[in-house]
DNA sequence: ATGAAAGCGCTAACAA
DNA sequence: TTGTTAGCGCTTTCAT
């Protein structure tokens, strides 16, 4: 065991640089020592030890992806979308997860990328002034899905906007009493998506000249689970709202179940509609945002490939939007 | 750029071996001479290269988890389960997916993994005896999601029982036309999960004296639109089935989707039964065989860290068969 | 086109 | 407890 590039070369008769060069298809070896050196390391078996490979070139040929889970539907789709591309250009991808504040901080602090990763994607997160300096520190090409991050490319939708058309539709289907299901107000804010939704579910509201009274903005956590305690709540206010703009498809599918299990009819007590457009939306015939998950991973990772690709130790500062749309399912109807 | 152990070693007045073990935790080191490193290393804000201290010690502190698919429900809750396992124990996370036989035969003939990684874990993969050769090769604790690995250590399920359990239900219901939607026959062999469900299923048919005309044996390719299609065809059959044995949740819900477009009613008209309990599976009001997904991966990787800590170059040749049950809802009713 | 040799930045004997 | 010194297995100048 341990076949190495020097038994290569003594049995190809070869100097190490010479197989070095060959494996790698570098220019300036003939045609046939090329040759040569394949059979021989064919047959020995052999093949570039790529951490041995990696001290001496500085190069470390993986990727890390830094998501807040794993496991949800979105970060699945982006993921894969990442490392589709990923396994095309024969880079690693290493990935690591944050998911509660603590563990984020812990993980800028240690920052485990140090020397370790060519190019760094971050999913939905954002990041103090001080996260960015250290993610900046690394020096490598990074990308954003979701926040804006200052000097790098980054690749977001326009949630603000999105959701105030979200909550037009259930407007323009008369409702007035609309309440929406999204992320603690006070909750500290590692995400944006939930608070520019929000902005733009008041703006449409206050455009409509509607009230949003305080109960009608409530916490799903993002979750199955956390709708479905958000709409339980919702049902037993005095006065429950006739429509539902929920912040993510889950968060309606919870909010859907307790309605079936309460008895409520959707849409016709209750109209819903959700964000994502996830595999099951069509399945729970659920209006909603959809918007082009794995493309965005598609898309961040390439910045991070083309910055490496030209030797940039940065990706192009760019903000990139890619369009949102309201799918009209069978979960909204008219007042 | 690139404060080296070297320069920590000189301002601390120590020899970069002493610096290794301060910076390691190891033994045989004084607690001010400890302290002093540490200082030192903060002020320079040093950490130590993972490169070079991989390439010196032959440990790469990476597992590798190969699987066919990211994005689907039940590998993101496998990932997940084995994510927060390596996060604890400060190893990293590579990921590989190998989509079809193709990219299969390439990733074990290039087989990246080579001095690569400190160990393995597969997900529902499963390998033929050269790839199994292959990943023998490698020296390094492996453990399965899914198939058993011979000498290595696995975490399955009893396919069979378990489908013969899920189709038991719909034939105690009264059901006599039971149709099963799972994976195409003929499809050459990287799961055997598609085919043991198809045996319960046979076999609890048989025991029942219940003909299972080849029409109701469908290809729904494990996804919401396959799932979708099988059930399309289903009902335009001559004479559709009364019940329906779906292989997974996700078919299931595209099973539903058509039934639910085609006014076809659940249970009312069709009864069916999921697999996996999907995060969904209960807004949906499905059915189905509930496994304890996420628990599966992190038998697999505590058992891959174990052999490590024990500097074993294989996990104990152990398969472990987790629980599953019928989680009754409302989507099975008496004929 | 090929080879010699100096690193890459650490770890691990072994010695002191 | 601490230091010295070989490597780990490649890549990459610089010669030739």
């Amino acid at each position: 065991m341990g076949v190495s590039i020097e038994d290569v070369a003594h049995r190809a008769g070869v100097s190490t640089a010479t197989v070095s060069r060959a494996l790698r298809n570098l220019p300036n070896v003939s045609a046939a020592t090329r040759q040569r050196v394949l059979e021989v390391a064919t047959e020995l078996d052999y093949v570039i030890t790529p951490i041995a490979s990696r001290l001496a070139s500085g190069r470390t040929n993986s990727i890390a992806v830094v998501a807040p889970f794993i496991g949800t539907w979105f970060f699945g789709e982006v993921l894969s979308g990442i490392e589709r591309v990923l396994h095309r250009e024969g880079l690693d991808l290493l990935l690591y997860a944050v998911p509660d504040e603590r563990t984020q901080d812990d993980f800028f602090a240690r920052m485990p990328l140090r020397r370790h990763v060519d190019g760094v994607v971050i999913l939905t997160l954002s990041l103090s002034p001080d996260q960015q300096d250290v993610l900046r520190s690394l020096r490598v090409p990074v990308a954003s899905v979701g926040d804006p991050l200052p000097e790098s490319f980054s690749v977001g939708i326009d949630n603000e906007t999105a959701a105030e058309i979200a909550t037009n539709h259930l407007i323009n289907l008369g409702h007035e009493r609309i309440a929406m299901i999204g992320r603690g107000r006070s909750l500290a804010g590692r995400f944006t998506a939930p608070r520019q939704r929000r902005r733009g579910f008041e703006r449409a509201m206050e455009d409509a000249g509607l009230d949003v009274p305080a109960v009608y903005d409530i916490d799903g956590e993002y979750s199955v689970p956390g709708g479905a305690s958000a709409m339980a709540e919702l049902l037993s206010l005095p006065e429950p709202p006739s429509a539902v703009f929920a912040q993510s498809d889950e968060m309606a599918a919870g909010a859907m179940q307790v309605m079936r299990r309460m008895g409520v009819q959707v849409p016709h007590d209750v109209s819903i509609v959700g964000f994502d457009d996830h595999e099951l939306a069509e399945v729970l015939d659920l209006t909603t945002m959809a918007q082009p998950v794995a493309q965005r991973g598609e898309m961040a990772i390439e910045a991070v490939l083309t910055a490496l690709a030209a030797g940039q130790v940065k990706t192009v500062a760019e903000r990139e939007l890619v369009h949102t749309r309201l799918v009209v399912r069978s979960s909204t109807a008219p007042r």
